[in-house]
DNA sequence: CGCAATATTGACCATCATCAATTGGCGTGG
DNA sequence: CCACGCCAATTGATGATGGTCAATATTGCG
């Protein structure tokens, strides 16, 4: 319990000091707030499209997406979520979720109510633009998906996606030998590249067969980082 | 100069009370920005990708997009802009520009430099809060947008899109009858929901085939709006 | 009127979706 | 330890959606 607290704070403070320089001050406000811990198993929604929340959510160990539903039953996820990420940020200002979040693997998550970052902001102002900030990040998240599933063939849109999953996760700490955990399962990334699961099966294979990566049994390793960062056309300037 | 100046302000109120209610004084302290007025050509930039801004932009008159270029010369459009929209807040938190924002039609812009904004925003902490949320509100539309391209098809894709425009022009008073202006060419369009202009044309004809929308000259009509949303599978509960 | 940009059309083809069946991995219960 | 069952990965076959290329028509505009 002590540690993971430990890790709630530390893991939020990287997050905000890989965008920004975060003060002494701001630092130890940060310290302050008492996170509630949560656990979710896999595949379980944190929220869902339509509720209102009244709390922001520091994903503290595991995988998270958030995604919509379409009418059809097509899914479509807009973003993967790692340790450090805040899931809900939106929820602070906007009431009402305009999509769903979920964990993919068993996940562990620090909890904060609107309330208590409300005072943490007012007394430390400049803490609300590095949240803000982080938002911000999201949203060029998104834009660069929103590039892939546009534009980028197959193949391309796969190493991408697995160019901005290593590089993000280095900058947590989780990745050594450009090699992360990743228990996703085919239907996930089909879902979040706008592909089909067959489709992406056959694309992995061929990422495979041109040494690029290994990716089996929930682990990802990018065999040969420059030519998959080509691959990918990945430049990942836009992560910050 | 005078009236442009009445409309400067009175569009950012206008953009920002429809995401939250602006108090008295929030609403003076915005009165008080001067904003420096510039115009644009059609197609040209206001900022590219890599720049570095110390000030930011609202869209008074015109339609702007935002936009990345790939190697391969593809073009993705990530968001269309109209007047009253904050073109580039994130240049007020993160220096560099992620991706280029231009003009469609001769435009014009205010221009508010950053440290007026900080100096704002300090005495006006609320405000602050309202422009975060108009970013939100932004990535909300990414957001939909990847669902467009990634799980639509283009029928439901270019439907969706024309809902979209329709409902924000309405909420800044720039549409009647379900018709507003949109000076875009088939290839802007193929640029923002990923496709290429000769099935746009296609499916322009389908649409106009089924009484849907009427597209000619730079104007835009939804024909039938309820039909029009379940073609687009619109649900406008994203746009706030 | 004539040029340039945009829209439209036709023909052909690539990418990727869909459907259906099979295989493989892994945990559980007997 | 093996059989069963479940879930995910894989494979094959077929076809639809949408891309590409190239020619032609149309429009806007000086």
């Amino acid at each position: 319990m002590t540690s993971a607290l430990h890790s709630f704070s530390e893991l939020l403070i990287r997050k905000l000091e890989s965008i920004g320089s975060v003060s002494e001050a701001e630092r130890s406000a940060l310290c302050r707030l008492q996170p509630t811990l949560t656990c979710l198993n896999a595949h379980e929604d944190l929220v869902r499209e339509g509720e209102r929340l009244d709390s922001i959510t520091v994903l503290i160990q595991g995988y998270a997406c958030r995604y919509k539903l379409l009418a059809d039953g097509k899914r479509q996820i807009m973003a993967f979520h790692i340790p450090g990420d805040i899931l809900d940020m939106r929820s602070f200002l906007l009431p009402r979720m305009d999509h769903s979040i979920g964990s993919i693997t068993p996940s562990q998550l620090g909890v904060i109510p609107h309330a208590a970052l409300h005072d943490v902001f007012s007394n430390q102002p400049g803490l609300a633009y590095h949240f803000w900030r982080s938002t911000l990040v999201d949203a060029a998240i998104f834009r660069e998906w929103m590039v892939g599933i546009g534009r980028r063939l197959a193949f391309s849109r796969i190493a991408h996606l697995f160019c901005e999953l290593i590089v993000r996760m280095q900058s947590v700490g989780l990745c050594s030998d450009y090699t992360i955990e990743l228990p996703l399962r085919q239907s996930d990334i089909a879902d979040a590249v706008g592909m089909s699961t067959v489709h992406v099966n056959r694309t992995l294979q061929e990422l495979r067969k041109q040494k690029l990566i290994k990716f089996t049994r929930g682990t990802l390793t990018a065999m040969d980082w420059p030519r998959l960062c080509v691959a990918g056309q990945f430049d990942e300037i836009y992560l910050h």
